[in-house]
DNA sequence: TTTAACTAATCAATCGTTTGATTAATTTTG
DNA sequence: CAAAATTAATCAAACGATTGATTAGTTAAA
């Protein structure tokens, strides 16, 4: 009966597993290779398993693509959303509690952030782009007002443009992550090497990043 | 005679500008659906052309991509290295120019930056990527070097990270102009719109990249 | 007449998806 | 408990559609 029962649950372990690592080599793939230029027979291929199992766990080509997407999504969201609703800390600390939480998931995650971006650059809009343009919208607004509040409280400058600054703080990151080619020249280092990832450049990247927005935000009065 | 010479003058120019507008239609739908999205039956339709001339003036498809790259990135690139190469000003000077000549063409050409930053996105090398790689360089190189520069001279403030300023300059403008769904929103106003480009978006754009640099540059000792 | 420009038709290759069959696992029945 | 029935997982093969490219033939220009 024991035995009956931790079989069953291995069997589901197994299959979620499965599923996972499916969706894992999907990630990578169509980060590679972008969504059209991925095929279902190299995704298949790749992951050891017969071509129909996409169809048949996730529907269609699409199904694949946005269930790596549900995969990362939810928790990622709920971590920067509590920071943004975290009212024991200051404007500044909350940039950056930000910046550490939002730069750690995104380098760790590079290659579901080159695909989604790949997707979202096109310029026709259609169902997809619509989906993934809400979500990371929710993102945005999040670092959006705390720069607001921050300005409102006089933490921040008052002339500070929030509008780009979101462009600066998403768009750097984008570069280092979406252009690894070129990031890699310019850094002089592999910013898809893991080790490297955790070791050189995500403390530089956020200390940089925090030193960039404290000169941009800082009211020019205020002493350091 | 003065007729013959004028029709032969005439043909050629309706050759160039048969290629010039099936390069325009191209590079339009490649930064809409991306390379692979587009198909030579959708490009060849929407440009009014027998599929057959894409391979008959360009010989593939990727000879197409190609063209439309050769075709934008030489008087481009020319403009920033005269810049780069001109002694008579000052960094900050330099900066400015820069600055100016780089955001216009950029926000001019979107449809091009677009089609170039989808393909550079993808993580798997290969020739293409490659070239576009090696060109992309030259740009940064050169803005690398007005920032090594002022930094030598001690206009800059040396504890920068050049390095991390390349993604933020080159990041910030990838993120309005490769995601124009995302900055449209942010922004309040359509990036796409060629007249809000030039009233709105640039000179906006233009005052405050400036003025972040200036804050995160600026020597802690000197005045404004 | 010779060359260049252009077209409709067609090519093999690959695409995402579906099929019918087979095996393994689980539940139901006698 | 064991046999039968049912469900889930997996596979090779094939589907129609679309892809980029080429052909052979036509029109127009020099």
């Amino acid at each position: 009966m024991i035995n009956f029962v931790r079989d069953k649950k291995k069997m589901e372990k197994e299959k979620t597993d499965k599923k996972d690592h499916i969706l894992d080599v999907a990630e990578r793939v169509f980060a590679e290779l972008g969504y059209d230029g991925a095929s279902t027979r190299m995704i298949s291929g790749e992951a050891g398993v017969n071509m129909a199992m996409l169809n048949y766990y996730f529907g269609s080509k699409e199904g694949v693509f946005l269930a790596i997407f549900e995969r990362r999504i939810t928790t990622f969201q709920t971590v920067l959303l509590s920071i943004g609703n975290d009212d024991s800390i200051n404007s500044w600390e909350k940039l950056d509690k930000y910046l550490d939480s939002y730069i750690d998931k995104v380098v760790t995650n590079n290659c579901f952030h080159i695909m989604l971006n790949r997707e979202i650059s096109k310029s026709k809009k259609n169902e997809l782009t619509d989906q993934i343009t809400d979500i990371i919208m929710k993102n945005v607004t999040v670092f959006q007002n705390i720069i607001a509040d921050g300005i409102k409280k006089g933490d921040f400058n008052k002339d500070a443009d929030q509008q780009l600054l979101v462009a600066t703080i998403f768009g750097t990151k984008n570069y280092i992550v979406n252009t690894p080619h070129i990031s890699s020249r310019v850094l002089g280092f592999d910013v898809l090497d893991a080790d490297v990832q955790n070791d050189l450049l995500k403390p530089r990247f956020k200390k940089y990043m925090k030193t960039l927005l404290k000169a941009y935000l800082q009211n020019e009065n205020d002493n350091k």
